[in-house]
DNA sequence: TATTGTTATACTCTATAACTATA
DNA sequence: TATAGTTATAGAGTATAACAATA
């Protein structure tokens, strides 16, 4: 224990979250989810919602439990997702010939566009927000992400 | 366009998500943060309470307001969180003499020892998470998740 | 006037379980 | 039996606004 009475010291001495892996990826992972939401405006897609249209942009005729799956989600939480997708006219329902079960998911003209837009403002934010790293530095960051998942899966 | 009736290439080409930033930060914090909860158990401490009591122990009589303002989230958001930490009996809201208005935190020694077996759990099952990064990959990681933060405060 | 802790409230994200229609 | 999509529901986590006590 180093203080009894008073402990200012929380500003000028590094705390022990300071290396905790986790704790580095969230507040780091906050700032740039701000500036996504700052790039993409007041009404603009949610992170989730733009992950889901890359996808889709993607990989036209994706189904919706590969979107989720891609994503880790749930397939439950996906359902909304597509709904405010469908309802900006970013993407339909389609259906498949062999499975009447399947709803294969098809950008429209207006979804491809926005998601360019938005592809576009979301790269050069996080750009910004990461200006004062090289671009040697940013690589290594993605690369060593990557590869934390890629135990997983 | 790649494809105009199946797209079941979403799990062997590389979407696009893969070189944004912000996904691979998510993705890989959903990763150490299962790790945390599991490291924790059941009923153990949520991520915000770790990391206020981690704090509380570091810095004794530190206030809710430098708690929240470390931690980068909201004075009112902290209240729940100090009263999980006081129901467990690992600390107690005490009072300073200059201020009446701030509640001094103060750690127990019931808080100090749980303290110490979580944050032993935690950074453990972290190394584990990230075993298959070298140390050298390990500090490279941390190091640049700081920079990122660095910029903002 | 400003600050600390607090309450009330609401919104986002996510998970679980159960349902339906298909296979 | 199993799968795709859906609904209902609940639980975290967080933010905003307003309040009382105190500075």
């Amino acid at each position: 224990m180093k203080h009894t009475l008073q402990s200012a010291d929380a500003e000028t001495e590094p705390s022990d979250l300071e290396d905790h892996v986790g704790y580095n990826l969230k507040r780091a992972y906050l700032i740039i989810q701000g500036g996504f939401r700052a790039a993409l405006g007041e009404d603009g897609l949610s992170p989730r919602s733009y992950s889901a249209l890359s996808l889709v942009v993607q990989y036209p005729n994706i189904s919706q439990s590969e979107v989720a799956r891609t994503l880790g989600i749930e397939r439950s939480g996906l359902v909304a997702i597509v709904d405010d997708l469908e309802k900006r006219g970013y993407l339909i329902r389609s259906t498949v010939p062999g499975d009447r079960r399947v709803h294969a998911l098809v950008p429209t003209k207006d979804g491809m566009h926005a998601y360019a837009t938005a592809s576009t403002a979301v790269r050069n934010r996080e750009k910004r927000l990461m200006s004062h790293l090289s671009e040697q530095e940013q690589q290594t960051l993605v690369d060593l992400l990557k590869k934390i998942r890629a135990r997983e899966e």
